[in-house]
DNA sequence: TAACTTGCTGACTGCATGGTCAGCAAGTAT
DNA sequence: ATACTTGCTGACCATGCAGTCAGCAAGTTA
């Protein structure tokens, strides 16, 4: 009588699965931190069973890659594309829309995996391997292109920042790591990059 | 015979037995991080057994606790004197003690410490607290007050740089976890601190 | 509606490891 | 020598958790 015949136990999502279930790791991860994460409060999250996990990702190892990669990737590709095809001079572009993706990155998903990243690197070579590929080398690469471009254009004198693109962006790092760890001390992001941003202009700037 | 009534099977040594601990576990959480870090390997590399470890700790967390305290707080120290008892100029302070500072901080015992917090800061307030007491917020403070001094001896402008000292290391933040993470690939860090300070001085300077 | 495929469940296993404790032996006092 | 204190050991326990698998039921085919 109150069994009425199908409280349905589950339904059959195979194609939907493994998104669903590395959304779930992400914000458990976020959370705990990958080591501190149990598979089965993943699954939990996913409204899965653990044994379910297992037959989408063969090992919690893998699940967590399968994290990094959903999280990180699209984002790579966006912010390539968008500076790729623009065609604003080298000093707006630095100001404009670099700037902008920096004030974004601290409070974004990339913040959480940087974390899992320092915390998890050592013992994943491969995946940091992979980040440096799919991430790390091409942001540089992008940065490269825009400053050389400002010299070709005659904005920027060529000095130490064109080997070292990284200058740019190395305060975006800082201000992550702060509100990661710190995010209920004070301290103003976002002017802290623009007069970074600021600084660096003004040094290369013919 | 053989048995030469003392194979001594330890020597009692209350005293030292703290630091030696400490600094067995600093070693092995820098290779494992502290979540793959077996308390049996601290002691086997502290010479002693797990028992005594829980006689002188009374968790793994506080180890982990007592671990951070010891790596940080000489240096710290050691800098706080260092800079305050200067008499050199503003800048020149800037461009000799605080860069060889800066320059020795990604290779130091503090990159380690740096990932332990990132990797296991949010489940260790408390920590992160002591840290920002004993640490970060005092290392603010010098930095800011350099700054200061220069505005007061009319070397530098004031700027928005002021009420962001942390602009300065921000950069040494990120060399150390490029290292920490990418440590086979290339990257001039010495020149991309330099060129930094270059770069912050000739934009503060009146 | 019966036979079949396969996405899915959840109980189970094996093991790793944080933490305990009874007893031993190094050092000390007498 | 003998009695006593206490730093130290190592076997042990309890727990938590990654990974497995036999079987169940949702969906599909005929």
């Amino acid at each position: 009588m109150s069994q009425q015949r199908s409280q349905r136990r589950y339904r059959r999502r195979k194609h939907e699965r493994p998104d669903e279930i590395t959304a779930a790791a992400f914000a458990a991860f976020a959370e705990h931190g990958y080591a501190a994460t149990r598979v089965e409060d993943v699954a939990r999250r996913a409204g899965i069973s653990k044994g379910l996990m297992y037959l989408y990702f063969k090992t919690k190892e893998e699940l967590f890659k399968a994290v990094v990669r959903s999280v990180v990737l699209p984002r790579v590709n966006r912010l390539e594309a968008a500076i790729e095809s623009s065609d604003l001079s080298a000093e707006a572009f630095l100001r404009g829309p670099l700037l902008e993706l920096m004030k974004q990155l601290p409070g974004s998903p990339v913040g959480i995996v940087v974390r899992l990243l320092v915390a998890e690197g050592p013992k994943h070579p491969d995946l940091v391997e992979y980040y440096w590929d799919k991430v790390a080398s091409r942001g540089i690469g992008v940065l490269s292109r825009v400053l050389e471009r400002g010299v070709e254009q005659g904005e920027f004198r060529r000095t130490a920042v064109n080997e070292l693109p990284q200058l740019l962006i190395a305060p975006t790092l800082f201000a992550l790591l702060f509100k990661l760890l710190f995010s209920d001390k004070p301290l103003d992001t976002d002017r802290l990059l623009e007069t970074h941003i600021d600084m660096v202009v003004n040094y290369i700037k013919v």
